[in-house]
DNA sequence: ACTCAACTTCTAATTATTTAGAAAATTCGC
DNA sequence: GCGAATTTTCTAAATAATTAGAAGTTGAGT
């Protein structure tokens, strides 16, 4: 019995999807300009590897255009992003949102703007409840 | 040029540095029990190599003890979490800790009474920052 | 039609992760 | 001491993830 395949994207797959949320459909070339953006450098064949093998995982898909092909996202990035922060508190964090949560206040990493942000948030969010 | 190594522990290494973090010293047999308790059943073998390659990791120690080992974890709770958050919300939601709460918020699967426990933590947190 | 550039397909290499059997070592009871 | 049970070491297999070269295809311009 070998490892499970991830139910989730992968590093590298996530990198690709956040440029795909951010485009309508994009080529090969570009993705990989991106992604040297990104400070990612990848051969032109590297990059077409990994974008097929996410068609074949279903988180995106392609036609053909003249000589290229055009790339898009079929996966929305609100229920991806869902998925795997509850892959993560389940895993890292016994599935409690609180304990992830107060791990992030803990660090000194927040600004006091971004507390006041954040309790906001969750003002808005407990009035929307009722 | 392949792929990197995970700089954090990997799904099963977290696992078991779960059971590690819960206990003082653990052998093999008892780690395997615990694993097969959460509903992870691996061959007697399987642990121990996993444990050899957390040696190698730096993430656990051990010492004999009669016939067999006693391993134990030498990284800590508190600071692999914060690092392993902190290089999700990197990779996940653009090193921003409010876009990863405000998705926590947004799914409803937050109670409300979590949410008050919540806003109690961030109203301690900004107190405890004058 | 032909050439050239651009693009894809095919193939495969490398490391990581997870899994575990066969064989070797060790200790304990007798 | 000897055998049996337990444990580790050695070996290696399978899949995942990432990377990319060689070869083949295709489309555009002349």
């Amino acid at each position: 019995m070998p490892r499970q395949p991830s139910e989730y994207p992968t590093r590298l797959e996530l990198e690709i999807l956040k440029i795909l949320w951010d485009a309508d459909e994009l080529t090969v070339r570009t993705i990989r300009q991106r992604l040297s953006d990104a400070g990612r450098d990848s051969a032109h064949t590297s990059v077409i590897t990994i974008l097929n093998i996410m068609v074949d995982k279903g988180y995106v898909a392609k036609r053909k255009d003249g000589k290229s092909y055009l790339f898009w996202a079929i996966v929305d990035e609100p229920n991806t992003m869902r998925a795997m922060l509850g892959d993560f508190v389940d895993r890292a964090f016994d599935g409690s949102p609180q304990l992830l949560v107060s791990n992030l206040l803990g660090d000194g990493n927040i600004e006091r703007e971004e507390l006041l942000e954040l309790r906001k948030l969750i003002n808005q969010t407990l009035k929307k409840r009722g």
